[in-house]
DNA sequence: CATGAATGAGCATTCATTCAT
DNA sequence: AATGAATGAATGCTCATTCAT
């Protein structure tokens, strides 16, 4: 049940855009009672919580196990944006719904900060402050993912806007076309279901 | 009346953040009666885009007559985002307002477009989408603006995001520190009055 | 408008009994929105206490008018009971919603006590208990005109009820006799209406 | 699981005063399921019947046991009401309860009723209606166990109220003086288990 | 043109009740 | 017999909108 309210959830975050949706467009899409949502999230707030935790651990957990075993920041960082961007054009609901979001999950934001800290110290990234780094790649990725999510996107547009972002951060234009080179590992087209924790 | 209004909504617009202000909020603020509302705006939203309209309309006027006269859209665009940024720093308001909106004016995208794609033809820029490009500039400025709304803001930050943005752009070095150095001509700090149309 | 709440406030309060009251049985009393009574209550309870408030004070008005002069205790307490037992002989929804009150209003447990406390001292009264005297008479009272709001009162009950706790609180007979052969002052039908305050 | 969820009742019936308990309440304090509940309670209605049923049987068999052989009636009032009053001091619980409800079993009424009927034909008691009589007494005794819910009872105080109450029935002085000096039987401290009935 | 009381549709929330396990 | 998830009617409350003064 938790699942299927959360899958309902998903959509409807998605597909509201400016109008903030109401409970009654949950349980209908959830083809469940009034009553049993609130057996399981108390408002709205809540259910967005819930949703956006699930979509980021699910995503989270195909990006963390690519990355593994890779030591340098840049090639963190570069194949992270990418999978990212590749999930977005992948998955449409999902980029509708992240795109949506305003704020990102602790465990994006950690890496991303992370990933830029250690760049910066082996001197493979050039800038000053770390949050404007930080305010590069995410704008540019939510504003990218806003258009794809419009459906406006233009053939080629995710390698395009990864190597913007890789440029702005400094990376040399050699590494960047080398890192655009590298085959992107497939991803799962199913969202992985909602653990019962 | 009308201005009363207007002004009351600024504030409103930029402190409710992720709940949606209602109707009374404004009068309140403004300190007129629920019906003098209807008699200037019929909805929220309304008076949203006449907020918006406003500020563009404020702003554009004094970025329009700074770029008077610049011909080179690299020029004009180094200039217009240092100003916007500018603008940003000094007015607290204004910057948690639009770091708020999520679509831009039509001045503000048309001259965006138009400096980008002037810029690739005249090859002082070096990216193969004018959406990418856009999508950086717009993107990580909103980025840093809603840091800048949220205080976090470390000293330096805005000269950091520009270069960021400038070299993402393919703007080269040289010319980025040239554009940086230039002065930035002052913004008066008062808005001004809405036109009675 | 709260004029027209409160009296229908009255009669609701006095005709439910055992089953709470809730807001839709108040504006269908009333004939008033669902928004006109939140314009005016912000729940039933404040409902409640504002209909209590209303009453007590018509109510007090009336016998603190007739009270005046008087400076023995018992002969302010023996008129008192006896024209509060009136009033609700004479007004059955007055009666019934008082009889449904779990709590008194200040200003008539104020005078009670002030009374008993100098009655006690004066010698007018016998009793160790100021507590268990005050439980006596509003018990008793109370308990009556449940009778009385049910319709189950015999003739001549509130004479003797009035009898029964004057000699309770230990009033000698002969006095008792006095105060009950005195004329009972007349009082107004009609319920004043809800001040403007 | 009956007795469970009856003594469970007590305390929620007693604890929750001006707002209606729901069966929540009961469900939560007897640590049962829902469905459980409506095994052997269709209501939260017949939950308060079952649990005045069985408190008042339980005091009612005590009281009756200690009246057995007394044939004087005021003999067995003043027993009788000094019995319920030291229940209500030795039991807060049983207090709080019974303070609340508004209508009291018909087994007491109707000891009541026939001991007050049959004092006054023997001329023990000196009043003209029996209801005046028991409203005297219930009230009183009512307003009294709601005072020592609260825990505002000051020392002495049932002997007080019951002496007060004796007066106000016409008992002559004497004769309440040997009443109150009897000792008080022993009441068990323990309720007795809900039978199965 | 300004006012603010009145309105009622819309949305949130509670809670008694059912029923498959 | 006990369980507790699912249900949806009942109810509380908000807020956009109207309109007489």
């Amino acid at each position: 049940m938790q699942q299927r309210i959360l899958t309902a959830a998903l959509g409807v975050f998605a597909a509201k855009g400016g109008v903030a949706p109401v409970i009654d467009d949950f349980i209908k899409a959830a083809g469940v009672a009034r009553g049993t949502f609130y057996n399981y999230y108390d408002s709205v707030e809540e259910l967005l919580a819930a949703t956006t935790a699930w979509l980021e651990e699910d995503l989270m957990e195909s990006i963390q196990h690519e990355l593994e075993g890779l030591g340098d920041p840049a090639d963190r960082l570069t194949l992270g944006v990418r999978l990212w961007l590749g999930k977005a054009e992948s998955d449409r609901v999902w980029c509708a719904f992240v795109a949506r979001a305003v704020t990102h999950g602790k465990q994006v934001e950690e890496t991303l900060r992370l990933d830029l800290s250690n760049g910066l110290r082996d001197g493979v990234f050039a800038f000053e402050s770390v949050q404007a780094a930080r305010d590069l790649v995410v704008g540019t990725l939510h504003e990218a993912m806003r258009r794809m999510a419009a459906g406006s996107a233009p053939p080629g547009f995710t390698r395009e806007v990864a190597s913007l972002v890789f440029r702005g951060l400094g990376i040399p234009a050699r590494r960047i076309e080398a890192a655009l080179r590298r085959p992107l590992p497939a991803f799962r087209r199913k969202l992985r279901r909602y653990p019962r924790s």
